[in-house]
DNA sequence: AATGAATGAGGGTTCATTCAT
DNA sequence: GATGAATGAACCCTCATTCAT
């Protein structure tokens, strides 16, 4: 009946994963009850891990930019590595309806969204010079731009699959990248 | 403390102005009560002019909407109306939280998403043809794409004043224009 | 514009219908805006005729009671006036469905039904008297037991069509003339 | 302050009671707030049982049926069971105000009236025939009569006592037995 | 006399959080 | 550590009633 000790941090995971399904599906203000529910755990048990509604998205943001750093660390010797890094980033994030909307919903004040910025200033902060330095952007683009463009990307509104979400991130990134003035496609010459 | 009849048709516009500063200070989200109470109206009232919360946000959108597309007729001798409108949509939807939110929050299916985007398909369509026609954006530009630049537009985050999310409004639209590709920045130099 | 003086009074009568009307459709508890919706009048109308909702219901069922009370006028030379009255108690209350349910729904100390009550009593009186001395029915029955068999003959459920109630009232009455003790029905055998 | 967790199904019948006791003084409208402050629990405990007004009704009602069905059974060897269960329908269902009150005001066609209309028959369905077959009852009866009798026996009017209404239906019973005919009273020769 | 917009108290319901087991 | 019943604050909304026109 009772459940074994080691099953004990498998919750957290159990919990991380109804959590992603539920808010995907009803949006992140859904009522916790359902992610218990979906994670087939007591509610105290959800208390437990995460005291707080946001300490649950916080740590599905965490999971995101975890894996956007591993990915940053397999690019370190290539020069394009800020325009990769964009594209897995608009890929993630518009892969995942509740980081967007987690995203869009807190104040850009929060200290969770700081710190985020922070991680992600973090992983920008070599590529971008990098590609400066190589000629591959523009000279005047800044670390606020970055973060600017990250906002742009995960700008796609709430709704349709992810499939959608992702091709819109892409064309998203295309505009971003070549600009619309007028002048052969970047991705065509490319 | 009754106000008199007369006031009847001004109430709507007195919600409309609470709503506004409420939604703005507490997001969406807000409890309608706070709307009420700073409208000074019963609560009652509230609901015969807008039945939905979201009957509130229409309002909204329709009152930005309509400016735009007000605007939009000043400019049909513009070859370059087309970033004007960019420039304009930024700076309203950018200056009201409260649109900013529900234009991020509410499901693209939804139908005042739909018809909203149906609006402003019909007030960017000539200029767009215009701006392709006179060679000052590139000529795969489509109805879509500029879509999907409204939506990259609206995407700063919640928080700060509207004078900081005019900024990013701004830098954003300049970075589109130009594209993060190395050359001078058309911005700059103008 | 301005309605004529002469369809003031009228008035009256419109609302009497329509919450006839409505009653019947939504029971005697429907919202009153319901009944000036349909009635096609200003509420303060309403209000003005009948200061309370049980105003209005005082009114229908005083309309019942005149009728019954001119109905028994007319028989004062039958000797079976006692029964015949109960018959059109039954089809007038049971043909009623607002009137069932205020019926059951208010106090019995209520100062209108007692009203009521004492009108009903006045009303069966005579009948009753005759009725007993002519051998038609049991010689102790009282105005009390008329009450009550007034009582169970409104008492068939909500719901059916007026035709359906009507039936069950006639049975009813059959039941209370006869009663279930063994013997050959009188109805059966007139 | 807080109730221990083993008393969670003791619960049930602590808001059981205090509908029976709120619904009696106040009607079977009576607020749900005075419900859960009478059973001294908090709102949601009530809404977790009885999610909606009518379930508490109909388990008042079920545990009414219930008793009499008990009580039927206890009478299986006795040729009048049909006379006693009317005598114990009437003091049942008069003893319980909400329960009159219930049978009032719900529609005929509603399924709780229904399956309680079904399960009245199944009770007296044995007794009927055995009163019809030892010359107890008039041989025309039918369950839809014993059916209208069970209403009309819940037709006392709402206000007055316990007693005054158990009295009350003692007489429409009488009447009912003997009709008003004019005989002996069946109650003086039995 | 008639209108219908305005009022605000009060009901139903949900849901984040606690806590006895 | 895990459970899920219990709590109660807060929200949404309706509707009886009033009152300026």
């Amino acid at each position: 009946m009772r459940k074994s000790r080691a099953d004990a941090t498998a919750h957290r995971e159990v919990l991380l994963a109804a959590a992603d399904a539920v808010f995907s599906e009803h949006g992140v203000t859904a009522p916790l009850d359902l992610v218990v529910a979906h994670a087939g755990v007591g509610r105290a048990t959800l208390y437990r891990n995460f005291p707080h509604r946001t300490a649950l998205m916080e740590a599905l943001l965490d999971r995101a930019l975890s894996a956007l750093e591993a990915h940053a660390m397999t690019l370190t010797d290539r020069e394009d590595a800020l325009f990769l890094l964009f594209e897995r980033f608009g890929q993630n994030i518009a892969g995942s309806a509740p980081l967007v909307d987690f995203w869009r919903a807190v104040d850009r004040a929060d200290p969770i969204v700081q710190s985020a910025r922070r991680r992600i200033a973090t992983i920008f902060k070599q590529p971008l010079r990098r590609a400066i330095g190589t000629g591959l952007c523009r000279a005047d683009l800044r670390i606020a731009d970055v973060l600017l463009i990250c906002n742009m990307l995960g700008a796609s509104l709430r709704g349709g699959g992810a499939a959608e979400r992702r091709g819109l991130a892409r064309r998203a990134l295309q505009l971003l990248h070549a600009g619309i003035d007028p002048r052969p496609a970047p991705d065509a010459s490319g």
